[in-house]
DNA sequence: AAACCTTCCGAAACCCTTTTCGGGACGCTA
DNA sequence: TAGCGTCCCGAAAAGGGTTTCGGAAGGTTT
């Protein structure tokens, strides 16, 4: 029994630069410089390198690298979003904006409780992310994790209540105009607003972004803004209030995809035709919501991806030594479908 | 202006075990005794150095530690499911189950592409993550990473091909089984199936299960599993083939719950009861879909905070040293709503 | 007072990679 | 043949935390 004798159960441990040096009879020092491409390298001297790291399927440690370079390449995203609405498309966008990969995503899910997110913060922080992105869970500003941090940090989705911080957000009451002045050019003017929860920033400003775009083309709101919850049961029981209240709506503006779900419901429950003789229209433009409906659902894109590579951007800044500050919104784009054109 | 002042512009770099040692006027391994507990260090010094660590906010580097201990307590979790409905609880299950949170997790998105994946995957291995989880888009086989590597693997939701391989998966014959006898013994004898895409194995075992348990029922399945796509625009034609070939139905069994939502919405064009008349059950438990739906809507969930747990209970296993494989299946449940019992 | 033990602290090695610097080998020129 | 320049390669240090081992200081015993 040799010293080298390894259990049958043991594992292969990865293979380290001075497992290829051996290998290819050289220093670790000249391996390290033939695999990085450095000068001073013979040619036949890299190639014998090279042939060995392949052999041995050897990957570079980056933990090893990154003690040296004071940079992991990894960044977190702490969210609270446990549905992955918001943080999913966000982490693709903040993959994508990282470039060819050389960041790598720690994703934590604090849910909604501050404890959880202060000790998943330790954990990131003990694992020295070069940066972190705070996503909440709707778009009412939140807590700033402090200022003394050793990294970066810029917030999307929901904003920092700091404005010394860095966020990115949606542009709500640019969404609530769009919505209003595409219904007034398809010929609406009897515009009812159905949103979700009062106390929900993302309610308040796209109500405020409707109000502001009617009030632009001379037209007065159709009853009150009726606030509820953001589901489709509440669309439905909306939408009759609508319909008993003012029977001449021609137009309904359902702040989120589910509520106009509902809307839609009704209306079919009633008998009245969609979009002939009313019109629907959601916000966030979820597939799952919009391609099911009956019509289609024309829906307001808040442009989640976009968020996320401007927040993954501003990072990759911050980084760098950039100080950005201050809260930043990105546009969003109408998707325009059935639900309040005609379909050809 | 004292020595403190930091220029505006330039971040605090983390502070050090050798900042706390200097700052508590011990040596750096008087201060890592001290602060992990280790015997032969004197009260008062130890509590010294305790006040120093918690003065500067002292974090130990876990590269560090990571690159002694060979361990970095850290996991990949590479996954093709870009809605995230299967990997984002199955994430959240990782978490809880690698406890108190030793564990970090790297969250990629391959998007389906063989290419990308690979790419993760040498940036998992390169930050020589303990242990890798892959979670498919879908439930079909898929193949292996390979038996080579440094890491063990565990394969969750979609199996692996290689029967070598951990895999996790829900138990999709049983879910049809678990239908079609909650609808059996709510006295339902004719029932339709509406499936989905015919090549996915989900739509096939589930399919399977129903008409074992029909058959240990003494039932005929009435007519054939009608396959589709998994869309709600599927399951409203698909119920009307049903109704119009058979209108004595009295249930009808979705594959999934957009297929269900479907079912409903023409249920109720053409006046037709729920659950009176006709009981409607989905797959998935898909909390967006069932909640919305009227009436709400019966389901199975497959589990995947279960399966999630599983998951990473086996590898934690297989970082062990226990070498565990083959595909486990999980337990699914019912969940009972108003789409198949009389709401009371 | 000398020898011994206990208690506590610090120097140094270790992990893995990168980078700098020094030196050996070789060819060319005077 | 001596000297110089060029080209490669290897030794060594750096980075941060943990651990082992040696040793210093102080107290106790004979």
């Amino acid at each position: 029994m040799t010293t080298t004798e390894e259990p049958a159960a043991s594992r292969p441990k990865a293979p380290t630069l001075r497992d290829v040096a051996r290998l290819a009879g050289v220093s670790v020092a000249t391996a390290s410089k033939a695999l990085n491409g450095r000068a001073n390298v013979h040619p036949d001297t890299r190639r014998r390198v090279v042939e060995a790291a392949e052999r041995i399927q050897f990957t570079p440690n980056s933990l090893a690298q990154a003690i040296l370079a004071g940079q992991t390449g990894t960044v977190g995203l702490l969210t609270n979003d446990l549905e992955g609405r918001f943080s999913l498309p966000i982490l693709m966008g903040a993959e994508d904006a990282f470039g060819a990969g050389q960041m790598s995503i720690f994703l934590c899910d604090a849910r909604d409780d501050a404890i959880r997110e202060q000790y998943h913060l330790r954990a990131l922080l003990g694992r020295r992310v070069d940066g972190l992105i705070v996503v909440g869970s709707n778009t009412d500003p939140r807590p700033s994790l402090g200022r003394d941090l050793p990294v970066p940090v810029v917030y999307a989705y929901a904003p920092s209540q700091d404005e010394r911080d860095c966020s990115v957000i949606p542009d709500n009451v640019n969404a609530g105009v769009l919505a209003v002045e595409h219904l007034v050019a398809t010929g609406r003017r009897r515009i009812a607003h159905i949103s979700g929860d009062v106390h929900y920033s993302a309610a308040q400003d796209r109500a405020l972004g409707a109000a502001t775009a009617l009030a632009a083309a001379g037209l007065e709101p159709l009853g009150p803004v009726r606030y509820g919850s953001w589901t489709e049961a509440w669309g439905r029981a909306a939408t009759h209030r609508v319909l008993d209240e003012t029977p001449d709506v021609d137009a309904l503006l359902c702040a989120s995809d589910q509520i106009a779900r509902g809307a839609l419901d009704t209306l079919r429950d009633r008998g009245v035709h969609v979009p002939e003789q009313v019109a629907v229209m959601g916000f966030d433009n979820w597939e799952t919501m919009t391609a099911g409906a009956r019509p289609q659902l024309t829906s307001i894109d808040m442009n989640f991806e976009m968020l996320g590579r401007r927040a993954a951007q501003r990072l990759v800044e911050a980084i760098g030594g950039e100080a950005a500050h201050g809260v930043e919104t990105m546009p969003v784009r109408i998707q325009v479908r059935g639900s309040t054109i005609p379909d050809t």
